[in-house]
DNA sequence: CAGGACATGTAATTGGTTACATGATTGC
DNA sequence: GCAATCATGTAACCAATTACATGTCCTG
């Protein structure tokens, strides 16, 4: 819904968003997505103009209603509920006997690679779109987008330190 | 399953460990805990001998057979599937427009006490237990449980770099 | 005598994935 | 001619949460 409030967008055109930057914090399927507007348009949140292509399927252009904002607003008000972490990598720390711990590493290892080059796209993302650094003065939508950036790599950053750290300590 | 190749537990025990440190990495109500028994159970993969008890209910203690063993294994070797990310908090920040930036900013700033709080006990656990560091003649259950600390406070440390870098620039 | 630990579950619902389905248009 | 893009969905299933249920013993 939060992607409904800057302006109307179809299923299709949300879809593509999961697909690009907005994926590196939340994606959902098409399915999903469509059976998503469904709900929140019966739900009085949403609602969509249709717009008839030729060739073309119709399209959908969903927008958010007065009910939506508000129910929008409230959820952001409401502090985020600590979501379970599960972590899939520490289990199998433990099975590492199991299995043998080459196999381990060598997993490790393969995941180390694919962050360092999911890094190196975040750092080139950062110095083509951000330099120099957003300040206080920037908008509040250009700091969003930064901070979710920083998020990325701060977080890919850590997975590397501990990925080297494990497979150091295993080898 | 990975809990029960070490002993026969049942299934208050491992919800027991999810309350406890294990937690911190992966978690399940009592509810879907004694499902996934239940199922497993049916499946084959793991057994339980009933132990019956005065003034309590019977206990079942579960333990895993040859057949879960081999379905453990063979999902130890399997590459982790990369999950997919969701992150609310992200999503807020792009809402800072709609419900004011000082709401968002309160919570990052709750985020961080209880982070810092996280780290802090973290970091006990980790000059009680693990001076000095393990070193790789170490077996793998003593280095796993260090890795699985050493990945908390990698985790804990990069959120608290990341609030403190929000909260400064949407101040 | 109230509240928590002990110990197990069922039922209903939500959230999400996987698989299946349709059908024209555009580019290689 | 074949795959990809455009654009929507349904159906079945799995995983997980929430709410509801039972009953004893021990501690403050």
């Amino acid at each position: 819904m939060s992607l409904l409030v800057e302006t109307e967008k179809s299923g299709y055109d949300i879809n593509k968003q999961f697909a690009g930057s907005i994926g590196y914090y939340w994606t959902a399927s098409h399915q999903q997505i469509y059976k998503t507007l469904a709900t929140m348009q019966h739900d009085g949140w949403v609602e969509f103009r249709l717009m008839e292509q030729q060739g073309k399927p119709d399209k959908k252009f969903y927008s958010i209603t007065q009910t939506g904002l508000q129910e929008l607003s409230n959820w952001a008000r409401q502090p985020v509920k600590p979501q379970a972490e599960r972590n899939e990598l520490l289990i199998k720390l433990l099975l590492a006997d199991l299995v043998g711990a080459d196999v381990i590493i060598t997993e490790l290892e393969q995941l180390l690679g694919q962050q360092q080059k999911t890094l190196a796209e975040y750092q080139h993302i950062q110095s083509e779109f951000f330099t120099p650094e957003p300040t206080t003065a920037q908008t509040l939508q250009c700091k969003a987008s930064f901070l979710t950036l920083r998020y990325g790599i701060t977080s890919t950053t850590k997975n590397i330190h501990w990925l080297e750290e494990a497979i150091d300590l295993l080898k």
